[in-house]
RNA sequence: UCGGGCAUUGUCUAAUGGUAGGACGUCAGAUUCUGGUUCUGAAGGUUGGGGUUCGACUCCCUGUGCCCGAGCCA
């Protein structure tokens, strides 16, 4: 397995007994949307290097911010990370757990000179706060002795000031070069009821003032995450450096960027707002709900995840791996069956009127224990539509006017007549079999390039079939110059629904979530929505590598 | 322009002064009752310039490019 700078980290920690042989890691979500592919690395670094060495992983919600986040968006999430197949066994914890502690800590830094209530309003705080090239002011406020700030900090509390009257904010140095240390705001004002706390708070801390000492409560011993936070690091050192308590270490690392994906929470909202998905669980949307409802399992993303690596590069990782680590899984676990997505009728003009076969068709190559059911076979068929062309490239290896093709698990069969309709359009093909080419008959060895798959007329199934591509015609939809606007960077053939598609009939009972794979089409999903018993609807998670298309469109 | 960070094949990522390696992708071939799978092979890389060294992706100097930062968001 390749490691990487923060597995190095932890490794070199255990030997020099930094922490005392504990690795104590979280994840650290805030309540206010989906998890998505992005989240997914995370949990994985953050649960992967606390079992791998025999840590501890928490799971824990930054939930400071009570006029964004949601009840809903924590059982999503807990939902989500259980998926993936994490456990924080007893330790799910709420930033807001802390409030009580962390408005102490605020008191106790008031007291030793290191923080103080400001009455400027945020207009003034920025424009004191000055430039990335130029230093700040102090606020006129700055130099309020500790017991007035004292007085007012309780009085903010209590709820005597109007939202936005007073903050309160930590005494650092308004020249930083740093602006994350120009005295930035610890608490503000805001009467809006808390999912969990409900009116019990009219203010609340800031992230900054409530991750790193979470952190601390908690015991982490290494804090990781993305690069964005790294000028915070020094913010953070302060204040726990003031309090005197408990300093964990943090390692930031860069976020995952998936070409022609968002990864943006704001974003995805914006997308489900918009109605420009069918929500947050959307096949389509990367975000693990979604994922999950197309067909991609935990052990496939997973996988992912060790694959693409950590670093501090801002990078971007081709769609291609996210797919192939999801073939790879299915591959060897997947159901092999038989689904007409477009069908084109055949009749086989020399099989016998009425008659009805049985043969039996492996589940899966890959897994021979996997057994094989039996699959009914007639006169009246179904292929795929593409599966015929009357006037083909050389290279094509399926069925043409003349030609001859294997049907999988069945026999040959060559193509004798085409009918049309009065457009002209190709809408039955009149075929002949041989009869002894059925597998293990005589002439069942001769040797044909192509095999198709089939339903029986009479026997299959009607279901639903909903075919994927990326969201997004642009690599990077989040980059405002790539793509001003959200809604004209969407990929219009996104989703392609098909009505009319034939499956084997023991799929038309199939259970929501089960996985196939659909012979030389892709690997579908039974939608857990909109799948009814008798009217199945299956998503494609991903197709199969397919080399015939990759040359029949270079030909163009 | 100030502070912080980052640059290795098309993409992602290793190499911690000693043969630039792996994965995905691409291309070619073999096998195949899935144009799938599997197998074999190939092409392709150290941001520019200087230095130190027997030897530099790695150390030093100096450019260049990219990312983050001026929320009472996280």
């Amino acid at each position: 397995m390749p490691s990487h700078f923060i597995r190095e980290i932890v490794k070199s920690d255990l030997k020099t007994g930094k922490w005392n042989g504990c690795v104590q890691t979280r994840f650290p979500p805030e309540p206010n949307g989906f998890l998505h592919i992005g989240h997914a690395k995370s949990i994985c670094l953050n649960f992967g290097l606390a079992s791998e060495f025999g840590g501890l992983c928490n799971l824990r919600f930054d939930d400071t911010n009570p006029t964004k986040e949601e009840d809903f968006y924590v059982k999503a999430i807990i939902e989500d990370v259980k998926w993936l197949g994490f456990d924080w066994g007893d330790r799910m914890f709420y930033a807001s757990d802390n409030f009580v502690q962390l408005y102490e800590w605020a008191v106790k830094l008031i007291k030793d000179g290191h923080a103080y209530v400001d009455d400027l309003s945020a207009d003034e705080i920025r424009q004191h706060r000055g430039t990335l090239t130029l230093p700040g002011r102090d606020s006129p406020y700055r130099n309020r002795s500790v017991a007035e700030n004292l007085d007012l900090f309780e009085r903010m509390k209590d709820g005597e000031f109007v939202d936005g009257a007073k903050v309160l904010r930590a005494k650092i140095d308004m020249a930083s070069g740093n602006l994350n240390l120009r005295d930035p705001v610890l608490y503000r004002i805001l009467k809006v009821p808390h999912h969990r706390t409900g009116d019990r708070w009219c203010i609340y801390p800031m992230y900054d003032f409530a991750h790193g000492q979470s952190d601390s409560i908690e015991k982490i011993t290494h804090s990781i995450c993305t690069l964005e936070f790294e000028d915070h690091r020094p913010l953070y050192d302060w204040i726990l450096d003031k309090l005197g308590v408990y300093h964990p270490q943090q390692i930031e690392f860069a976020r995952l960027n998936l070409a022609y994906t968002l990864l943006s929470k704001r974003k995805l909202l914006q997308l489900v707002e918009e109605g420009c998905v069918d929500g947050w669980d959307d096949p389509r949307m990367p975000t693990i709900s979604g994922m999950r409802r197309r067909g991609y399992t935990p052990e496939s993303i997973r996988d992912f995840c060790e694959r693409i690596g950590v670093a501090k590069a801002n990078s971007t990782v081709e769609m291609a791996l996210l797919e192939h680590c999801l073939r790879e899984d299915l591959n060897k676990r997947a159901r092999r069956v038989m689904a007409v997505l477009r069908p084109l009728k055949i009749v086989i003009t020399n099989y016998p009127e009425g008659q009805v076969e049985e043969f039996a068709a492996e589940n899966n190559p890959e897994e021979p224990e996997a057994g094989s059911r039996k699959i009914p076979f007639s006169r009246e068929l179904y292929i795929e539509r593409d599966d015929f062309m009357e006037d083909p490239p050389k290279k094509f290896f399926r069925l043409a006017p003349g030609k001859e093709v294997r049907l999988k698990h069945a026999f040959i069969i060559r193509c004798e007549e085409v009918v049309k309709d009065d457009g002209g359009n190709v809408i039955e093909l009149r075929c002949t079999y041989d009869p002894d080419s059925r597998t293990g008959g005589a002439t069942a060895g001769r040797k044909i390039k192509g095999t198709l798959h089939w339903v029986s007329s009479q026997h299959a199934k009607k279901a639903e079939v909903r075919l994927y591509n990326h969201l997004f015609t642009k690599v990077n939809p989040a980059d405002e110059k790539e793509c001003p606007d959200l809604k004209t960077g969407l990929n219009p053939d996104s989703l392609e629904v098909l009505k009319d598609c034939l499956v084997e009939p023991a799929l038309a009972e199939a259970d929501p979530g089960e996985r196939f794979q659909f012979l030389r089409m892709g690997y579908f999903c039974v939608d857990s929505k909109e799948s009814k018993p008798g009217a199945p609807a299956f998503n494609r998670a991903v197709t199969l590598r397919d080399t015939w298309a990759k040359i029949s469109k270079k030909k163009g």
